[in-house]
DNA sequence: GCCAACGTTGGC
DNA sequence: GCCAACGTTGGC
Protein backbone atom coordinates (compact mmCIF):
# COMPACT_ATOMS: atom_id res chain seq x y z
CA UNK A 1 0.00 0.00 0.00
CA UNK A 2 1.57 3.37 -0.98
CA UNK A 3 0.42 6.94 -0.31
CA UNK A 4 0.26 9.82 -2.90
CA UNK A 5 -0.60 13.24 -3.45
CA UNK A 6 -2.24 14.47 -6.36
CA UNK A 7 -2.40 17.93 -7.63
CA UNK A 8 -5.07 19.83 -9.34
CA UNK A 9 -6.09 23.27 -10.08
CA UNK A 10 -9.73 23.72 -8.27
CA UNK A 11 -11.15 26.01 -11.56
CA UNK A 12 -10.36 22.64 -13.18
CA UNK A 13 -11.01 19.73 -11.58
CA UNK A 14 -11.62 20.55 -7.54
CA UNK A 15 -12.47 18.02 -4.20
CA UNK A 16 -16.13 19.33 -4.59
CA UNK A 17 -16.16 18.22 -8.14
CA UNK A 18 -14.97 14.57 -6.82
CA UNK A 19 -17.03 14.49 -3.88
CA UNK A 20 -20.10 15.28 -6.60
CA UNK A 21 -19.07 12.97 -9.24
CA UNK A 22 -21.45 10.13 -10.31
CA UNK A 23 -19.73 7.38 -7.16
CA UNK A 24 -18.06 9.75 -6.49
CA UNK A 25 -15.37 8.76 -8.52
CA UNK A 26 -13.83 10.52 -11.66
CA UNK A 27 -10.82 9.48 -14.17
CA UNK A 28 -7.58 11.26 -13.53
CA UNK A 29 -6.54 11.78 -16.81
CA UNK A 30 -4.63 14.02 -18.57
CA UNK A 31 -1.22 13.02 -17.22
CA UNK A 32 1.32 13.99 -19.83
CA UNK A 33 4.24 13.45 -17.47
CA UNK A 34 6.47 10.54 -17.96
CA UNK A 35 7.49 10.68 -14.49
CA UNK A 36 3.97 10.90 -12.88
CA UNK A 37 2.95 8.04 -15.76
CA UNK A 38 5.56 5.77 -14.60
CA UNK A 39 4.33 6.24 -10.85
CA UNK A 40 1.09 5.97 -11.89
CA UNK A 41 2.22 2.68 -14.29
CA UNK A 42 4.77 1.06 -11.99
CA UNK A 43 3.83 1.59 -8.25
CA UNK A 44 0.22 3.07 -8.21
CA UNK A 45 -2.09 0.11 -6.88
CA UNK A 46 -5.87 -0.32 -5.99
CA UNK A 47 -6.57 0.29 -2.66
CA UNK A 48 -3.82 3.58 -2.31
CA UNK A 49 -4.46 6.30 -0.75
CA UNK A 50 -3.81 9.93 -2.48
CA UNK A 51 -3.75 13.60 -0.48
CA UNK A 52 -6.17 15.90 -3.11
CA UNK A 53 -3.75 18.82 -3.38
CA UNK A 54 -5.32 22.20 -5.03
CA UNK A 55 -2.69 24.13 -7.07
CA UNK A 56 -2.55 27.50 -8.88
CA UNK A 57 -5.13 28.89 -6.51
CA UNK A 58 -5.40 31.78 -3.69
CA UNK A 59 -4.04 29.29 -0.92
CA UNK A 60 -2.33 25.99 -2.58
CA UNK A 61 -2.83 23.28 -0.24
CA UNK A 62 -4.19 19.70 0.93
CA UNK A 63 -8.00 19.73 1.03
CA UNK A 64 -8.53 16.15 1.07
CA UNK A 65 -8.22 12.31 0.68
CA UNK A 66 -9.31 10.40 -2.08
CA UNK A 67 -8.61 6.15 -3.12
CA UNK A 68 -7.19 4.98 -5.97
CA UNK A 69 -9.69 2.59 -7.48
CA UNK A 70 -7.70 1.07 -10.52
CA UNK A 71 -4.61 0.21 -11.53
CA UNK A 72 -3.32 2.41 -14.73
CA UNK A 73 -5.16 2.02 -17.86
CA UNK A 74 -4.68 4.12 -21.05
CA UNK A 75 -5.84 7.59 -21.18
CA UNK A 76 -8.43 7.62 -24.13
CA UNK A 77 -8.19 11.34 -23.99
CA UNK A 78 -4.85 11.86 -26.14
CA UNK A 79 -6.70 10.12 -28.58
CA UNK A 80 -9.52 12.36 -29.55
CA UNK A 81 -8.23 15.67 -31.01
CA UNK A 82 -11.92 17.56 -29.71
CA UNK A 83 -9.66 16.68 -26.14
CA UNK A 84 -7.43 19.30 -24.21
CA UNK A 85 -4.85 16.95 -23.59
CA UNK A 86 -5.00 15.36 -27.26
CA UNK A 87 -1.12 13.61 -27.83
CA UNK A 88 -1.31 12.65 -31.68
CA UNK A 89 2.00 10.56 -30.69
CA UNK A 90 0.31 8.46 -28.47
CA UNK A 91 -0.79 5.32 -30.42
CA UNK A 92 -4.23 3.60 -29.53
CA UNK A 93 -2.26 0.28 -30.80
CA UNK A 94 0.23 1.46 -28.07
CA UNK A 95 -0.75 4.21 -25.75
CA UNK A 96 1.59 6.35 -24.56
CA UNK A 97 -0.41 7.98 -21.50
CA UNK A 98 -1.87 6.64 -18.90
CA UNK A 99 -5.24 7.24 -15.94
CA UNK A 100 -6.27 5.42 -12.64
CA UNK A 101 -9.67 6.37 -11.24
CA UNK A 102 -9.93 7.61 -7.98
CA UNK A 103 -12.59 7.73 -5.68
CA UNK A 104 -13.37 10.58 -3.07
CA UNK A 105 -12.75 9.35 0.68
CA UNK A 106 -13.23 12.50 2.29
CA UNK A 107 -12.42 16.37 3.06
CA UNK A 108 -9.61 17.01 5.50
CA UNK A 109 -10.87 18.99 8.24
CA UNK A 110 -9.09 22.33 7.24
CA UNK A 111 -7.25 23.22 4.62
CA UNK A 112 -3.49 22.55 4.83
CA UNK A 113 -1.21 24.67 3.19
CA UNK A 114 1.57 24.82 1.30
CA UNK A 115 2.88 27.43 3.47
CA UNK A 116 2.66 25.17 6.89
CA UNK A 117 4.04 22.62 4.95
CA UNK A 118 6.97 23.94 4.34
CA UNK A 119 7.41 25.63 7.97
CA UNK A 120 7.32 21.87 9.00
CA UNK A 121 10.31 21.03 6.65
CA UNK A 122 12.15 19.89 9.03
CA UNK A 123 9.77 17.02 9.72
CA UNK A 124 9.16 16.34 6.05
CA UNK A 125 12.87 15.88 4.72
CA UNK A 126 12.85 14.77 0.81
CA UNK A 127 9.32 15.17 0.42
CA UNK A 128 8.60 16.50 -3.00
CA UNK A 129 6.53 18.42 -3.02
CA UNK A 130 8.78 21.05 -1.72
CA UNK A 131 11.54 20.37 -3.11
CA UNK A 132 13.04 23.21 -5.09
CA UNK A 133 11.48 23.47 -8.82
CA UNK A 134 9.16 20.44 -8.17
CA UNK A 135 6.39 20.24 -11.02
CA UNK A 136 5.23 16.78 -10.61
CA UNK A 137 1.52 16.74 -10.83
CA UNK A 138 1.50 13.06 -9.29
CA UNK A 139 4.42 12.10 -6.65
CA UNK A 140 4.76 9.48 -3.95
CA UNK A 141 4.08 10.47 0.06
CA UNK A 142 5.85 8.11 2.59
CA UNK A 143 4.02 7.14 5.25
CA UNK A 144 5.86 8.41 7.70
CA UNK A 145 5.32 11.69 5.94
CA UNK A 146 1.51 11.08 4.93
CA UNK A 147 0.94 10.56 9.15
CA UNK A 148 3.24 13.24 10.18
CA UNK A 149 0.82 15.66 7.42
CA UNK A 150 -2.45 14.13 9.16
CA UNK A 151 -1.25 15.61 12.58
CA UNK A 152 -1.15 19.28 11.17
CA UNK A 153 -5.39 18.63 10.61
C1' DG B 1 0.76 38.81 -14.88
C1' DC B 2 5.53 37.67 -13.72
C1' DC B 3 9.10 34.59 -13.80
C1' DA B 4 12.05 30.65 -12.11
C1' DA B 5 12.57 26.04 -12.93
C1' DC B 6 11.78 22.51 -15.42
C1' DG B 7 10.71 19.10 -19.49
C1' DT B 8 10.51 18.54 -24.45
C1' DT B 9 11.76 19.28 -29.15
C1' DG B 10 14.53 19.42 -33.04
C1' DG B 11 18.62 21.08 -35.66
C1' DC B 12 23.16 19.94 -36.10
C1' DG C 1 24.35 13.25 -28.07
C1' DC C 2 24.52 18.23 -27.32
C1' DC C 3 22.10 22.26 -26.44
C1' DA C 4 19.31 26.39 -27.64
C1' DA C 5 14.66 27.48 -28.16
C1' DC C 6 10.35 26.85 -26.68
C1' DG C 7 6.31 25.53 -23.83
C1' DT C 8 4.44 24.50 -19.27
C1' DT C 9 3.90 24.54 -14.33
C1' DG C 10 2.71 26.79 -10.40
C1' DG C 11 3.84 29.96 -6.52
C1' DC C 12 3.70 34.56 -5.67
Amino acid sequence: MNYWLIKSEPDAFSIDDLKNAPGKKDHWDGIRNYQARNFMRDDMQKGDLAFFYHSSCATPGIVGICEIVSGAYPDHTAFDPSEKYFDPKSDPDNPRWLMVDVKYRRKTKRLISLSEIKENAGRLEDFALIRRGNRLSIMPVSKKHWDFILTLE
